[in-house]
DNA sequence: CGCTGACCCTGACGGC
DNA sequence: TGCCGTCAGGGTCAGC
């Protein structure tokens, strides 16, 4: 569920319910996630107060005095602010009551998410050796033409590797390299500086669209807030294997890359 | 180091 | 109606 649009999209609706509140109790009703939840969390979190709530690539970080909460919302998880007295559903694996009596509800069905504590001037393995924020000036057509030289993997994996940008996922990357005209089997190091230079355009540009829409609803996925987002509805290939090119007509193909669905248009993009 | 594929897990959907 | 295979927005890890 969540890229990067979608993740900023909860960070932005939960931030102003949880800053300047104290957490009251954490409960706990299933610490199985992508690593177990730590026994010791909520006694870490307990009687402290969130300072901020920020995102670091698809971490959600909220920072208080003795250290930060560390929320990853996995393929299928969510965070929500609730607010009035909606019972708990199925995979609703954590509940922390805030002072104000609001609580924020971590609900992940397939369990690939994470929640950790992180003590105040520890680095945590998971934050360490990623890439630059894609929408940083530090992402540039220069970084993709530099990282990108001597490698034979596609451009599509490439664009998706953590290590040399955070953030893109596979239905941005898929729509950020339609924008571009680059065909996603290009292997990566045959590709010009000026293309690249395309690329970062369309990558930033895709990513702050989806933001502005409050992300890309499929399935179910909600913001902090419990709205959904409307960026689905500008999808130009994601989704639509079979369907027109939005530039051309011709049929959208579909290819596994890097076990990925991958689509594009053989004749927009080279 | 770069690249590939397996794997973690639940749920939705299509075919039979 | 039920069963079974396939696929899904994430990321790590082992192996070559």
């Amino acid at each position: 569920m969540p890229e990067l649009p979608e993740v900023e999209t909860t960070r932005r609706g939960v931030a102003p319910w949880s800053v300047g509140q104290r957490v009251l109790s954490v409960e706990v009703r299933e610490p199985r996630l992508r690593w177990p939840i730590p026994a010791d969390l909520p006694q870490q979190l307990c009687g402290q107060q969130i300072t901020a709530v920020e995102r670091r690539a698809k971490y959600l970080l909220f920072r208080m005095a003795s250290g930060s909460l560390l929320v990853h919302l996995g393929m299928s998880g969510s965070l929500r602010v609730i607010r009035d007295d909606s019972p708990l559903l199925r995979h609703d694996h954590v509940q922390i009551q805030l002072s104000s009596g609001d609580r924020l509800r971590y609900n992940d069905p397939r369990r690939f998410g994470c929640m950790l504590w992180l003590g105040s001037g520890e680095s945590h393995s998971l934050l360490e050796g990623l890439g630059p924020e894609p929408l940083s000036d530090v992402f540039s057509g220069e970084l993709l033409y530099v990282r990108s030289r001597g490698r034979r993997g596609p451009v599509k994996p490439f664009l998706m590797d953590g290590k040399v940008v955070v953030g893109v996922g596979n239905i941005y990357a898929n729509e950020a390299l339609f924008m571009a005209g680059i065909r996603p089997d290009r292997p990566a190091g045959k590709i010009s500086l000026a293309r690249y230079a395309r690329l970062v355009e369309a990558v930033k540009q895709v990513l702050t669209s989806a933001i502005n829409q409050g992300g890309t609803t499929l399935r179910d996925f909600v913001g902090g807030d419990g709205k959904p987002g409307y960026f689905a509805q500008q999808l130009t290939v994601y989704g639509r294997a079979g369907a027109p090119c939005t530039g051309c007509g011709r049929p959208l193909r579909e290819v596994r890359l890097g076990q990925r669905s991958t689509v594009y248009c053989v004749a927009c993009q080279r």
